[in-house]
DNA sequence: GAGTGGTCTAGACCACTAA
DNA sequence: TAGTGGTCTAGACCACTCG
């Protein structure tokens, strides 16, 4: 019922103006409550504007934007969003014990093994982001040559470890490339490169899974929108 | 009524376990409607977390977190809340005219002038960010020289142009710290310095104001919390 | 089975905007 | 003044979790 209203991003564009929220509710035969629930999610998105005593218009600056911060990030997604074909390099897969830190993080005892997944994706073969993962290894009901490294890493995990990832705390910083970020993102040395930490968790708050995630913004641009007020 | 509930933050910590909506009905004298859209708030925060038939919980790793990447962003309010005490430099307050870029990215002609702010945000006297802003000199029912340059820039906008912004368009970027960057963030040159450029629109679309902010992550961790699925 | 959150209804009244 | 979105009510039924 919700996501049905998505077509408004490709019905409405007469004038950007929708319609009000008592004839959506006859055309989909629905109570305005239900309307405006729906309505609400996109308003969040800031995908609508909704004046009172006006109406509900298209935001088409904001629609024009992949990246919304506060929600799932799919690199293949923003990367075909902007115009490019991508693709993924998988550097490795190994299973081994974990760094003191590693172990920390993830709330799991030194001696646990974890599955370390390293990976390149492109943009028209062109490298944009370097993306290192740690899971635990007892998440995993598959063995580790069945790896899809193809996948988002949230697929990835809720279909080779059948959990679901709740949300997620990320720290943003900014680094000066090192070593394997000259080599495998094609930058020069002495370039700043901006980096992501995520740790994962469920919704009972337990640590699933961490990465950190090198962005080459000169190549593909970071835009996201955000609500004031 | 909605904000009341953020009470929680403060009275629900036994146990981490909520009242039951319908309680929570009850004790306010609201509906159970009514209960699940403050709720619903928080949970899009992340604050809270619910479980069909089990219940609703805190969530305390996100309730540490201070910037929520998807609403506003407060630098002294961050800075504060990491226990260290705030401060502002005003660098800057001038008149002058766009330059080209400036003029297009605020859709005015380029001999309409415009107001420079530049301005440091320290933690315990140490510069953290370091702040541009540019707005159209139009805007501004009071002159310059009153300018109240300690407020955040969305009250600072607010109070001296009267008008409310709606959401802002964020690219994200990792830049090498120029002279500037140096001088006033005291940094090292080559140091990586997180920067963003937002430009800030109100609910009809206009653009209102931009800024570009060099943020100094070694000083002030940026931690954010997001929503999956 | 009892209690929880998830979804939805059909109506009400208000604040606001535009013609 | 007519129509819009903003807020709220009192109830219903369902899916789910837990003891």
């Amino acid at each position: 019922m919700i996501l049905r209203y998505r077509i408004a991003e490709g019905t409405y564009t007469y004038g950007k103006r929708l319609p009000s929220e008592s004839e959506l509710a006859q055309e989909f035969g629905v109570s305005r409550a239900t309307v405006r629930a729906a309505l609400g999610i996109l308003e969040n998105e800031r995908l609508i504007t909704r004046r009172q005593g006006d109406g509900t218009y298209l935001n088409e600056r904001v629609m024009e934007i992949s990246a919304q911060l506060h929600s799932t990030w799919d690199f293949q997604c923003m990367i075909s969003d902007s115009g490019r074909t991508p693709s993924v390099l998988t550097l490795q897969i190994t299973k081994r014990a974990p760094s003191a830190s590693e172990a920390n993080i993830l709330e799991i005892p030194s001696h646990e093994p974890i599955i370390a997944l390293v990976r390149v994706f492109l943009a028209d073969l062109q490298p944009v982001i370097y993306s290192t993962n740690i899971i635990p290894a007892s998440f995993f009901v598959y063995e580790k040559e069945n790896i899809d490294a193809t996948l988002p890493i949230h697929y990835l995990f809720e279909k080779h470890c059948q959990q679901k990832i709740s949300y997620s705390i990320s720290d943003i910083s900014a680094v000066v490339a090192d070593d394997s970020l000259i080599t495998y993102l094609n930058v020069k040395p002495g370039d700043a490169i901006l980096k992501f930490r995520d740790v994962f968790y469920n919704p009972s708050n337990q640590p699933l899974l961490f990465g950190e995630s090198f962005y080459n913004d000169k190549v593909l641009r970071l835009r996201v929108a955000r609500a004031w007020g």
